[in-house]
DNA sequence: CAATTATTTGAACATCCGTTCATGTGATAT
DNA sequence: ATATCACATGAACGGATGTTCAAATAATTG
């Protein structure tokens, strides 16, 4: 029932070693947050909307306009990315203005730009 | 034909800002490449096999098996892994041994856990 | 050689995802 | 209130994605 993993690492038998990879493999909620959050770096117009944020606070029609897409398209993108906790928005008259939530997101999109580029 | 950005920040139109925007923006190529990575670190599937993979190197049906998923299901998503070359793999006789790339992998997933544990 | 084990591959299937379009909501101005 | 502007939302469409299944390749063993 319960197979033997063989690496050739240890040379016999080591039901310590998928113990160890088990117990350091983090809880089913974990992952799928992961793998959410990081589906939400995995298309270019939300890195794009993200890369706008980087210089300045916007509203929703002056992304639209820089990255020449609809309202309609970067409301729902706005949407995913504020869902992932990436940005924040406050309203101010008609306008909602958009901004980053923290700093983790430059971190990630700069360590992704280092492996591509390697 | 050409709208203005306006942003409470300056609170004068700023051809300026949009300009700068799109010359920080990466070019069509890398903003492609960057979300085709982050995609790959966007299914639980493959966010499980770097971890067992952090661990150690490891030949397809031992991740399979620990994994408790078909060897085919595995080998899909190694090539994809492979394909955004954050795995690399050696063949010993009848196995394939599969391990991290670089450290890449690792620096981008502890990101992404500090941001969702935030 | 044939048989077995490890892995890869391609097609098929269901599901998910991003954009568009039409509509709804909220704020401002006349 | 009516009109307009800024934004959000829901349905729908086409295209991408992950797993399964069956078949192919590759290396070892008898």
């Amino acid at each position: 029932m319960t197979e033997t993993v063989t690496t050739p690492e240890t040379g016999f038998d080591s039901q310590a070693l998928r113990n160890r990879v088990l117990s350091e493999m983090p809880d089913e909620e974990r992952l799928y947050d992961l793998a959410e959050l990081f589906k939400v770096f995995g298309d270019t117009t939300r890195i794009r909307i993200l890369y706008v944020l980087f210089e300045a606070e916007m509203c929703v029609c002056d992304i639209a306009e820089i990255l020449n897409m609809t309202q309609s398209a970067i409301s729902h993108q706005l949407r995913v990315l504020k869902q992932a906790r990436l940005v924040r928005n406050r309203r101010d008259g008609k306008q909602i203005y958009y901004s980053l939530a923290d700093d983790h997101v430059r971190t990630i999109i700069g360590q992704g730009m280092d492996h591509i580029e390697e």
